[in-house]
DNA sequence: CGGTCCATGTAAGATGTTACATGATTGG
DNA sequence: CCAATCATGTAACATCTTACATGGACCG
């Protein structure tokens, strides 16, 4: 039921309280580098967020017209936030899957482990798919140069070139989880560790 | 005025003309590696760009409750989608600079390459944003583990990777456009300017 | 005879952006 | 005194997604 951005400032409030006006120049950088919202967005998802019982205010000291709203998340937003973060996600968008990443230190390293696989396997699958089709792309000797086909082409490449940097990424994470001891050992990720 | 998606109709029609449906099943695949759109968008808004008389369209036999239309861009149409891929922009986001690489066929070699340029500006700009932000969140042992700041490190190592591979990629491009001699040197094109 | 492809449209809803509206405190 | 920062909200608009509605041709 909750929406995306919901979920983001649950994320937030799950490091540190704060009020509206925090959350959203929180939500500008460092969250701001693949999202971001208007302050317009925020106070009505807040007050949603409350209605729900995820997360609770209490008036503060401030200036302004208004009261000034310090939101803290329950235990039930907590819990909203975890069971969102293991979900299975047949669609995924990449700024949601930075988002869930961003909070992911709200899970055990064994449960961040099966997340951040399965994003692993995600960017994989699309990395297959771009391959395929970019046999049926194949650069003709007639547009050599600048023409329509080499500007698709460019794009195709794009997108390949993004999603191997992603495999990485995600295995570097996955590298840092598991690795001192052989914690994620029998989470069955062992055979698919590398790809070029 | 035309809104972005009218531009990437444009691009689609600028190398064939084509029906709503099928100008719908084009923007999946390939355009869809970044891009895709409805289409309950897409006919509001080809009725759009015809009275603004950027396309045209002739009815022409087909099965199907209501005439097929067979849309094709209009001079006008040329026009303003190389004026709107020779326009300044201060905004860009990706997808929309991932449309105009798409539809650079259109420009000039010498045209293209300005645009390159400034799209490999842009990258680097935001490239060295993120390099100064990345000081800030420097790593403390503290949080050395899978904690809040390690997550949120991780955010910006994607956005930092992304970024410079962008700039790698605009440097592909260029690099192919003023290849073979020193083409782009004096802003003429002379050893690659045809392309079918 | 049922499903998929072709083909066009409208309507309702979710989400995101920009503008309007208000007002105290602090610093140059 | 003017501008920025803190602080909260509403309204209008643009955009995007999902659902409703229609119907012929072709294939198995």
């Amino acid at each position: 039921m909750t929406s995306t951005l919901g979920h983001a400032l649950l994320g937030l409030l799950a490091r540190a309280p704060g009020t509206g006006y925090d959350l959203a120049s929180r939500l500008s950088r460092p969250v701001g580098y693949f999202w971001s919202a208007g302050h317009s967005q925020i106070y009505p998802e807040l007050a949603r967020l409350e209605e729900a019982g995820l997360v609770r205010h209490t008036v503060i000291d401030g200036s302004g017209p208004r009261a000034t709203k310090r939101y803290r998340l329950t235990a039930a937003g907590r819990r909203s936030l975890r069971t969102w973060l293991l979900a299975t996600t047949p669609d995924v968008d990449d700024k949601e899957i930075l988002l869930r990443v961003y909070s992911l230190f709200v899970l055990s390293p064994a449960q961040a482990g099966a997340v951040m696989t399965s994003i692993r396997e995600h960017h994989l699958r699309t990395l297959e798919h771009y391959r395929s089709a970019e046999a049926g792309v194949r650069p003709s000797e007639g547009d050599a140069a600048f023409g329509p086909g080499y500007t698709a082409r460019a794009t195709l490449e794009w997108g390949m070139t993004f999603e191997e940097e992603r495999v990485r990424w995600c295995d570097r994470l996955l590298a840092q989880l598991g690795s001192p001891a052989d914690a994620l050992t029998r989470g069955a990720h062992s055979t698919l560790s590398r790809a070029t």
